[in-house]
DNA sequence: GCTGTTAAATGTACGTTGTACGCCTACGAG
DNA sequence: CTCGTAGGCGTACAACGTACATTTAACAGC
């Protein structure tokens, strides 16, 4: 009966997206939200909540193409970094909304699902009781980790060309190992970090 | 000649920290921090540039008492579980501030000379070149993510009850997974985690 | 003890944020 | 055509970081 909406939930999502690619997370305000959507700023509150609520429906967009379907291939470890490059590769093209992302891991549908298919593979590897408690803990806290630091600046970024110019003599071996950093790629160093913590889970099971 | 000042940089992070520690990180405002030390709003600002310098100066006093000089035990992860462990130690009280630290790790001191530290005995241990890059990124990958997690939400804090509150139907592991979650102590949980990156570590230097 | 210099401390003010509240208006059922 | 409902808009407010101009307190030299 009443007038209907100009507007999809999706469009929102997708709007917030695109100010948080071109103008960072503080980019994101809901004016600046309301006004790449072409409406007055208080016309946002009619789809959403709040600040917070928006933000959900960013982390929501950006995974709605994660497959969290469980990899059935014979390796538990090689399914598990299936997965975890599936997560990477959704936030690639979006890497500023990490730190949201992480804010909301419990309330994000997305994230929950992919929960459920790692715990599958955990399981089908003969995780249980507490020892699948932190071996999901554990992955986790290495992606979100890894994430986040890809988020904040890469590892050939300016963040390590400071701690290139670090002092010799109070910080060597730090120096020395930033110099390096730049040669190495971001996916060699998420690969690489990622198939420590696989080992690790690997040795943990047997 | 002039006026000297009434107080000392210690004095003003200490302050910084109380109120985080009391309101979060959201409580921290130049207004709040200038009323706890008895000044005007502005005074601060004789003291510090701006809003990020403050938060610098409390990172840089949370760590204060963090001892980096390098552990001398004989095996080398040990070595990295006891920097890792002194890291969190010195958070404990102050969890809140842990994503502050994540912000400026590049930039506080005291981040610096522990990372220093651990390449100290990721050297020793064999690692080299893009290896030592992988490994340590790979390691402060997991403590970040673990220590922020840490931040968000204890194990046994609500976002783990929420979790536990899903429907078995979508989420049975998830579910069962959450509520043994509550039986697992947070240094355990740590102290797991660590484990597997440490036996990640181990089987990629032999 | 008085004075002059200098930095510490303050007060006021501006632009931006999230959002509460009230009004106007376009739509579709009757 | 009419009217109820909900979409959309404008105004307004408190709180934020901080620029700027002003006031105030402490010491050196007399």
């Amino acid at each position: 009966m009443p007038r209907p909406r100009s507007l999809q939930p999706d469009r929102l999502a997708a709007a917030a997206v695109a100010i948080i690619d071109r103008d960072g997370l503080a980019g994101l305000t809901m004016r600046a939200a309301a006004q790449e959507l072409g409406l007055s700023t208080m016309a946002l509150y009619r789809y959403v909540a709040d600040r917070d609520e928006l933000e959900l429906l960013v982390c929501e967009w950006v995974l709605r193409d994660l497959d969290a379907t469980v990899p059935d291939g014979p390796i538990w470890t090689e399914n598990l970094k299936i997965l975890s490059q599936r997560v990477r590769a959704s936030l690639a093209a979006h890497q500023r909304v990490v730190p949201l992302l992480i804010a909301n891991r419990q309330r994000c549908h997305a994230v929950l699902r992919w929960t459920e298919s790692a715990l599958a593979v955990l399981t089908a590897a003969g995780f249980d009781d507490a020892d699948r408690v932190v071996a999901l803990r554990g992955l986790v806290a290495y992606l979100n980790g890894a994430l986040l630091q890809e988020s904040l600046g890469a590892l050939a970024g300016p963040g390590t060309l400071v701690m290139a110019a670090l002092p010799a003599a109070d910080f060597p071996l730090l120096r020395d190992t930033a110099r390096r950093a730049g040669t190495v790629s971001a996916d060699d160093e998420f690969d690489g970090g990622l198939s420590i913590v696989l080992r690790g889970l690997a040795a943990m099971v047997s």
